[in-house]
DNA sequence: GTAATATGAACAGCATTAGTGTTCGATTAA
DNA sequence: TTAATCGAACACTAATGCTGTTCATATTAC
């Protein structure tokens, strides 16, 4: 259950979203509560790191990369999220060796794996953190830097690691998805990472919700044709999607 | 502030520590509460792994190693652990670069650096995501597999990543201390990986409760002389720590 | 510098949750 | 079978969390 609290902080957001900032009073009167208690809110976001604060209201904190900050995008889509999560597990057999990214999308995939008999490499500490709790998962940690906020992980020695090993699957996510460009990611550190996990693994598997279409991060991954399977859900338009099918290898919508 | 609910379990794992087993009848009389309430606390410490109840009773689980699981670690002699992990901190420069080893006592130390200005590099994934919160620690992982249960990050690839790399200070966790037999441990995997640690940094500290006095487990990681500084709580006997001092560059007691 | 506005600490009231005890039918061990 | 133990369900109480109000302080705009 969501409390009423989780979800006006979730409105904030939205709200936020819209026009990326906004005023204290504005909130209160829109979501039927006093300034006061938007303020609270707010302070806990600021906290989490999901928005700056201003006198006389807040907006949306970007930070110095160009998509929002995890928070935020956990909170974004998470219906859709999930049900890739579950479709793109669905695709995966027992016994296999797996790279995981991180990102929402990544542990949205990971709370379906938990169960699961894999040895399992996580780009993320995230990740990593919620596999602490399996009992069926060999959990192997690449070497790295921890990227604040994001935890992913990267770098040369990350890269070194992989490059050592071979792996079953690497379920891959991804900042944007273009049909020009291909997979792209805002930051060039993981972009890599990612783009080495791609040649050590036999097959990847894509996991993009349909927000990520049309967007073009700053660094190329991969283009279209090279993932066995993308999956996605369905928010993104049948003519996309048409598109999409004619250049890769297969998508697949989760619902 | 510690709840009555938690001050009750450790109160169980008290009594169970003493004998081995107890009945839910006598530990309820003896902590003053319902048979039923034991009943629930039992059914959250087995939860937890911690215990394994039996009808009637219930009997510490030590599973197949040789000392508690970290649950029961964790919540024994927390306060003495809390002020030797302020203590440690306190002798650690700002600026330097530092292997953090896991168990309670690591994480402990843990707490009292996250807000400071340091490179760390944790032994375990616990104390990995005890930073994971901090904008001024920067975090890097050695590669490794991770051990269930305990999170230690170990095996070859984790020995390895240590050699490549030279840190200022290595604080040292272990399972036991004696005068004879110096720092030990019972995983043999975690005690390769510290032994490795000791020769790559410049210095080590390390941190035992008074509990491990005495106390041997089945691999050596170095005497007592090695670490530049040993720190403990005041519950050792002054015999003890006399002799301790002899033989070692620096006994320090936290308090 | 002054007025208008925004802020946050402190308190109060309310709602919700957590913790404990009691009862009683179901389950287990001897 | 019998006696003991277990745990689901309910009730009561304490504790905690959340929101609104007030008011002194801080900030911004003029």
């Amino acid at each position: 259950m969501v409390s009423a609290k989780q979800r006006r902080h979730q409105q904030v957001l939205e709200i936020l979203q819209e026009t990326g900032t906004a005023t204290v009073g504005e909130m209160g009167t829109r979501l039927g509560v006093t300034e006061m208690t938007i303020r609270r809110d707010l302070e806990l976001l600021e906290a989490d790191g999901v928005l700056k604060r201003f006198h006389g209201g807040a907006k949306l904190d970007f930070g110095s990369s160009y998509e929002p900050p995890f928070p935020v995008r956990e909170k974004t889509n998470a219906e859709q999220k999930r049900l890739i999560g579950q479709r793109v597990a669905s695709l995966i057999d027992d016994g296999d060796t797996i790279i995981l990214d991180g990102g929402s999308t990544g542990l949205a995939v990971a709370e379906y794996l938990l169960d699961r008999q894999l040895t399992i490499c996580p780009l993320s500490l995230r990740v990593a953190w919620a596999f602490a709790r399996s009992t069926s998962v060999k959990l192997i940690i690449p070497g790295g830097s921890v990227r604040p906020g994001e935890l992913s992980l990267s770098g040369a020695d990350t890269i070194d690691y992989l490059r050592g090993r071979h792996f079953d699957t690497y379920v891959m996510t991804a900042s944007g998805l273009s049909l020009n460009e291909g997979f792209t990611e805002w930051n060039p550190e993981d972009a890599a990472v990612k783009k080495t996990a791609v040649s050590v693994a036999d097959k990847t598997i894509t996991a993009v919700d349909s927000s990520k279409f049309n967007r073009v991060g700053f660094v190329k991954i991969c283009p279209t044709q090279v993932p066995a399977a993308i999956v996605t859900d369905g928010g993104a338009t049948s003519e996309n999607l048409e598109k999409l099918r004619r250049q890769s290898q297969g998508v697949i919508v989760a619902e």
